[in-house]
DNA sequence: TCCGTATATCTACAATGTAGGTCTTAGTAG
DNA sequence: CTACTAAGACCTACATTGTAGATATACGGA
């Protein structure tokens, strides 16, 4: 090499990368994961589909950058001395995510499983830091933070998973048993089941969110005392 | 059709749908879902991968025929009376089985999200019925028994995500810090983290669903009274 | 024996991710 | 200003996928 500048990219040609996150998040929320194919993404933003392997090496870390992208979006205020009410806002926030992207929910609780923690993208570890730093800025050791951040998010990733799979099925049906389809049970093996069909039909995702978390938050108080800051746990 | 008669299949031909099933599961734990196609299946099965389908009518049922298959060795005892017993099984049951095949995770959380709750395979409703059973007969509403199978399940399902993804980097490599690949981090935006390397690498799996089931059963036990039900809380 | 039909087997197709070749153009040296 | 170089951009082509549809085969009844 004569020269030991570094070639710029052109900037003029394809798009860019959020462009082109924002395009595939656009065709996931529209037809799921498996509808999005780089020759699609490619026909959206007008361009050719090798193009984007400029931005993603593959289409695996396409989709990495995806989750990210949406996944940032979460906030934690470290500052707040009330960490209670810090990781109801956190697990507000998933949900609120998940069911604006419900397609993506796949791709959020599965693709760190393909990757070991630390290779995450940044932006996903992101929050993991924030709330450790808020949770021991509150007075938890490291290790209780640690387990903390696990049990909130853990549960947090669970009640969303289960809220969605609950979700729909006949929307203009109005006979629960029929909407969800239970009619299908043998009566005789599900009983419970069947019998609870109006109750699953009414879900409230919000209310059961916060039950999830009362019930976590008191348990977690009682089973694990933090050193002083123990004056009880918040509720909003 | 001039007979009534339904002609039985020619039992000799294909191998059995449970020979097939046995036969997919060993190639995802040996080589992950994406690692299993119908050609390679009916190669391992010595069949045409076309005959495949009579057991199973499109590859996406096929996953789902599989995750059943695990998921209907999760066994309740109904007759326990002591059901935050059998809860703890259960959810020692579940992570045995993802780690078992840790490839079938994801499979195993996600699959149900595509189709409504109503139409999964009978195997995978099952224990859901077992664990409603059970709590209703230990004396809680049909409500609550809902409630805390929710709870349990999501909690149960989240814990074991957190745990199969933290595994694993480096097997050889003795420093947490290398091992997990937390050198990457920025130290000045992930102090927290990498100052928890040694944690992050002393993961137990065991006692941390043991300590979150402590969590969440004494939360529960005093944030959900049953004979009071509706009014247990006051919410805010 | 032969026929009708349900089943097994095979062939072929459209769609996918992406390696590797070809071409365009920007940046530098003369 | 011109010519050269090489780093992108663009494209073609390939191996692989799930599976529809066509073809071959074997069984039950007459």
């Amino acid at each position: 090499m004569t020269t030991g500048a570094i070639r710029k990219p052109r900037e003029s040609a394809g798009p860019s990368r959020e462009a082109m996150l924002r395009a595939a998040l656009d065709i996931i929320d529209q037809d799921g994961v498996e509808g999005l194919s780089m020759r699609r993404l490619g026909h959206a933003l007008g361009c050719d589909p090798m193009s984007l392997y400029r931005h993603a090496a593959t289409k695996a870390v396409l989709l990495d950058s995806v989750t990210e992208s949406v996944f940032a979006e979460l906030t934690v205020d470290v500052t707040d001395g009330d960490w209670a009410r810090q990781l109801r806002r956190f697990s507000r926030q998933f949900r609120a995510l998940a069911l604006a992207h419900p397609n993506l929910l796949g791709l959020l609780v599965t693709r760190p499983l393909s990757t070991p923690l630390a290779m995450w993208p940044l932006g996903t570890l992101r929050p993991l830091e924030a709330v450790l730093e808020l949770l021991i800025r509150a007075g938890f050791t490291e290790v209780d933070a640690l387990r903390i951040y696990r049990l909130v998010y853990g549960s947090m990733q669970g009640h969303v998973l289960n809220e969605l799979q609950t979700l729909v099925a006949n929307h203009e049906e109005t006979d629960a048993l029929l909407r969800l389809g239970l009619h299908r049970l043998p009566l005789r093996e599900f009983p419970r089941l069947r019998h609870l069909a109006p109750v699953l039909a009414a879900y409230d995702g919000v209310e059961e969110l916060e039950r999830r978390m009362d019930i976590m938050l008191t348990g977690l108080q009682i089973e694990l005392r933090p050193t002083e800051s123990g004056e009880g746990v918040s509720r909003t």
